[in-house]
DNA sequence: ATTAAAAACTAATAAGTGTTAGTTTTGTAA
DNA sequence: TTACAAAACTAACACTTATTAGTTTTTAAT
């Protein structure tokens, strides 16, 4: 069969995981099969065996891809001169272009981060839970700021967390609503609320 | 071994389908075995087959039970001679008792529908979209009314859904924030926002 | 106590899993 | 052209999967 081919993606290992990371996105981590992603890649089953590890390290290579990525971005907002609304609104749009830009890994993170074995679930757990540390942290000082109402921050970051993770069904209907737009309304909606 | 004990819980099959959603959400569907399931039930594998026919039709009464729930909910909501803003809010409420009292059935229905084979897939998709299109009508008639800021429709249903759906991972915190808190900050924040 | 149905059991099957071993082909540099 | 390494291949293994067949035990009504 032919050669898997490095076009566009440096080594035959990031091509490997970009397949893999559309392959568990739509079917799902477990239910999806090494024979499966070799017929993707062009090639038989052990042939990706010259090039990875196993299946768990495509799982791992995606859920750490994300976990780093979101957790440099956040790191680099914390550190901004800026005001805290300005800060929390810079979150969202990060996220909602993580999502145009990496969304089968974004996707598969969040959906199938439950199956790394430890130690790395664990690490991918800290990474998340740190996340939402320092976005706490930054709606408790908005709050003493006040920037922000004196809402429950724990509640805060949920629903800032949840609604900008629910950006998943968004896909669908791309067409009606542009990035620019959706950023706009979201980071609208969740700041000032929707009630006249 | 002993029978399966219907104790509390309606018929056999019941009982089944209680500890599927149990051991569907802590492992997923397509990672969860029959043997342990049987296991769990207090039973050997083969025997599960007495009451139920396939392990996807386990699924199925999980993923419908859950969406009929929500769709009576939200008919009932409609129907009511009240404001859009205490309709919204009264859905709200709904999806945080759903969540509280019948966690595993609700988590397995938000993550593993996907493993549905058809045609129920595509039933339970009806339901989701018919769902989302009464929330979307709420909103519109809201915006419509001048109750509502004239946001983007489908944002306000994204946001709003995608937030108590976020609720899975409320149940770890269950400690820091009492239902009754949790539903008045979630309400109040979707509603009219954090930003003073 | 007898009987019939319900529901448990054991044993087995066919299909699919990730992965390894061993071999052949391909690509590249001397 | 030869030689070496990279990467493909085929064959196979050891396991797990949901499920069926056939049999025995349990339950409940007469």
């Amino acid at each position: 069969m032919a050669k898997i081919k490095a076009v566009n993606n440096g080594t035959k290992k990031e091509v490997i995981v970009q397949h893999a990371a559309a392959l568990f996105k739509s079917k799902s981590y477990t239910a999806a099969s090494m024979r499966e992603l070799a017929d993707m890649v062009g090639v038989e089953a052990p042939s990706l065996y010259n090039h990875i590890g196993s299946k768990s390290e495509l799982l791992q290579a995606i859920c750490f891809n994300v976990g780093t990525s979101f957790i440099k971005q956040i790191d680099l907002i914390k550190n901004r001169d800026d005001s805290i609304v300005k800060k929390i609104e810079a979150i969202i749009r990060f996220h909602i272009t993580m999502m145009a830009e990496n969304f089968d890994e974004v996707y598969v993170a969040n959906h199938d981060w439950k199956h790394l074995q430890e130690p790395h679930l664990n690490n991918f757990l800290n990474i998340r839970r740190n996340y939402e540390k320092s976005l706490l942290q930054l709606i408790t000082t908005g709050i003493e700021n006040n920037e922000l109402h004196p809402v429950n921050p724990y509640v805060a970051v949920l629903t800032i967390l949840s609604a900008v993770r629910g950006l998943e069904f968004w896909q669908r209907n791309k067409k009606n609503i542009t990035q620019q737009e959706l950023e706009n309304q979201m980071v609208n909606q969740l700041l000032y609320g929707i009630v006249k």
